[in-house]
DNA sequence: AACACGGGGGG
DNA sequence: CCCCCAGTGTT
């Protein structure tokens, strides 16, 4: 649903404030002080005097009353932009490899891992070419993993029925596994000049407040009206400075918790900012809180060798490699029941180890919290290649074991309990 | 339409 | 400690 514009635009010039006081309009300054607190007076008067009834205004009547939200935007960009080494070119094979990154993933997180990509992997050949394991280790800690296993299928894709070269419209972009809507847009437009609109958290974020769309935008429907409106808005001169400008808009000054609206040069133009909204757009339904679930790991060891496994599909860290686990309903693992396990592989607990302490890990996943015991047992023999095949364990050197993709609850134990 | 899928940062 | 962030694929 669009909410009306009720301020009418009155100041055609694209950035009131900000481009000429950036020098002298930090924070400290006389300037700011004066500023911020009229602005903070201004924001209080929004919050008492808040509409009762947003009066919805039709896409047609609103979009064409915003001539100057692109233009905004664009002389905003490249005064504000960081410098982030996927700006630099124009490589489908570069930019894919940082959209799938950046996706659910902040740009600080991303980028070392999007530098040590493109250095081991430079063209989609040489990724194409690893092994799945080594292309998950370099993921390891990002977190989703099946972006990698879809990265890497993809790769080897575009290797074999494209000859190397990346599809270059919207429409066969989305063909490839792990290139949805987002992606496929993002692509098209800044390695390939098309005027398609990126629809991001960003973006959601930006046209909600700036038009005072009251939709739902964690529920799948609404999408639709986004970019319906974003479509109106991006400029065939420059589609892809537009894409880019309104990520990075929404990624650092119109920002979720404390957007800066002070030197906003939307300001006047902003519904939310005008009706003391900022706060409430986008409107966005919480998640349902997770399950917690009672992981119990066997930490198997004889002598150098460490037991590991390779998780499964249709469970969470799908190809990354764990301990022997035991789930459980309630917290505690019964004592007898630990040695059954250990019996039933075929080993035995020896006792001259066994002050070494069982320690609990708790891991929140943004779906699942998972309480994780870590049991270290240490076999008087190893494990008999039958236990092996029934357990699915394989046994690894250390040195071969930190080289394998793991959670990073796996990851952190081990760093751990070598010190 | 609802759910599954990680991990990190801020207050 | 709780809160927030957010594309794609599957069901």
């Amino acid at each position: 649903m669009y909410a009306g514009q009720k301020v009418p635009i009155q100041n055609v010039s694209p950035c009131p404030v900000s481009c000429s006081l950036e020098n002298w309009g930090h924070k400290g300054s006389p300037l700011f002080w004066f500023c911020n607190t009229f602005y903070t007076i201004r924001l209080a008067s929004h919050f008492f005097f808040k509409p009762l009834y947003i009066k919805p205004l039709p896409l047609s009547v609103l979009a064409p009353a915003h001539p100057y939200f692109a233009q905004a935007l664009l002389e905003w960009y490249p005064r504000h932009r960081r410098d982030l080494p996927w700006r630099h070119t124009r490589d489908p094979y570069a930019i894919w490899l940082s959209e799938v990154i950046l996706q659910q993933t902040r740009v600080k997180q991303g980028l070392p891992y999007y530098l040590d990509f493109v250095t081991t992997y430079p063209t989609v050949h040489d990724l194409a070419a690893a092994a799945e394991d080594e292309v998950l280790r370099h993921w390891q800690g990002l977190g989703y993993y099946s972006r990698a296993r879809n990265m890497h299928h993809t790769a080897q894709q575009v290797v074999r029925e494209y000859d190397g070269l990346f599809p270059n419209t919207y429409h066969d972009l989305l063909k490839l596994r792990g290139v949805g809507q987002y992606t496929a847009a993002a692509i098209a437009s800044f390695a390939f000049g098309e005027k398609v609109a990126v629809l991001d958290g960003n973006v959601y974020r930006v046209l909600s407040r700036v038009f005072g769309i009251t939709s739902d935008i964690a529920a799948p429907a609404p999408r639709k009206e986004f970019q319906a409106l974003a479509d109106t808005l991006i400029p065939a001169a420059a589609p892809d400075e537009f894409n880019q400008a309104i990520m990075e808009f929404g990624a650092i000054q119109c920002t979720p918790l404390k957007p800066d609206c002070l030197f906003c040069p939307l300001q006047s133009q902003c519904y939310a900012f005008q009706h003391g909204m900022v706060q409430e757009l986008p409107v966005k339904s919480k998640a349902k809180a997770g399950r917690t679930r009672y992981f119990h790991y066997l930490v198997l060891r004889y002598g150098d060798t460490l037991y590991l496994k390779k998780r499964g599909p249709k469970d969470i860290w799908q190809g990354l490699y764990d301990f022997a686990l035991t789930e459980t309903d309630a917290a505690e693992l019964p004592a007898a029941e630990l040695v059954d396990i250990v019996a039933a592989l075929g080993g035995q607990l020896t006792t001259n180890r066994a002050e070494e302490p069982v320690v609990s890990l708790r891991h929140v996943l943004s779906h699942q919290k998972v309480e994780a015991r870590f049991y270290p047992v240490w076999l008087e023999h190893p494990l008999s290649s039958q236990a092996l095949a029934a357990s699915g364990l394989a046994p690894f050197t250390l040195e071969q074991a930190h080289k394998l993709p793991k959670p990073i609850l796996i990851a952190n134990y081990i760093d751990k309990s070598q010190k």
